[in-house]
DNA sequence: ATTACTGCAAAGCATTTGCAGACTG
DNA sequence: CAGTCTGCAAATGCTTTGCAGTAAT
């Protein structure tokens, strides 16, 4: 794992951690959560602890470095680097793979809310559904939905 | 609390907890979490528990009855029953208000995803910012964003 | 050297589960 | 009466926090 091959943000300190935590984030293309991340970095470095990549993850969204989703009813946190452009997310429902989506249906679009001063500083989209793999596993059974 | 101004749904079991928690989401326009809803509830029942809450709220849910969102990064989970329209919701990210979206920014998007064959069964649309009342109490005193 | 960061352990919060007794149809 | 549902307690899974030692600048 070279730990030289990104561009490290000015003002931020250099930890063993941080750069790790860094470069599995940069070398994923989706986004992944503090266990992916910690099982990643426990392969080469058995040391390394949970509640660090947490905070390290943490800082990195205070800093503006990376950004948090959570994604369908999950509860559980995703973790991204931040890209310029904002991103959205198609979920598999079965085997909850993450897509990237490459336009925005948000562009041109004004909200009806009931509360019509309501000053938007963001939003957020998820497609759900079953990904091409899935799709055949799960109609070749029941052309219908899933039930746990 | 009149536990019989509601039509109940054919071939669903009355239990007087299952009545409860129906009608306290029939009540409220917005989505409440289990806590929201036990809370009422515990108001004239002190025997109810908050398990209760969640086991008849996801029977409710696979049961097709209501609906299941989380909101934000709040990884706390809503509940509201189901309209036949689906239903989007904007969110105050200072006091967490909830506030419904008229209409549906995906009405008519089709949207780019790298796995061209996702099977799209739903969405979910958020809008985050602040409500009117805390737009005038944050932008009072700081333009740009609040810090936690 | 000073200050910030991490290993580690333990707590915290929302949610789930196991079991025996209670209630519904 | 049979089967399901609930009260209750305890466990679970993800995340946060406190503290003292360690590392970065």
């Amino acid at each position: 794992m070279n730990e030289h091959q990104f561009v490290w943000p000015v003002g931020i300190k250099k930890t063993k951690q941080r750069k790790l935590v860094f470069s599995v984030l940069e070398g994923s293309a989706s986004p992944l959560s503090a266990m992916d991340i910690f099982k990643q970095i426990e392969k080469v470095d058995s040391t390394f602890w949970l509640s660090t990549v947490y905070r390290v993850l943490e800082f990195f969204v205070s800093e503006g470095l990376a950004v948090k989703t959570t994604v369908m009813n999950d509860s559980m946190g995703l973790y991204t680097l931040r890209h310029d452009r904002h991103m959205h997310y198609a979920i598999c429902v079965n085997c909850h793979k993450v897509i990237e989506m490459d336009n925005c249906p948000l562009e041109t679009f004004v909200p009806q809310l009931a509360d019509s001063e309501f000053h938007v500083l963001g939003h957020k989209v998820e497609m759900y559904g079953y990904c091409k793999d899935c799709d055949k596993i799960v109609c070749g059974k029941n052309q219908t939905a899933v039930k746990k």
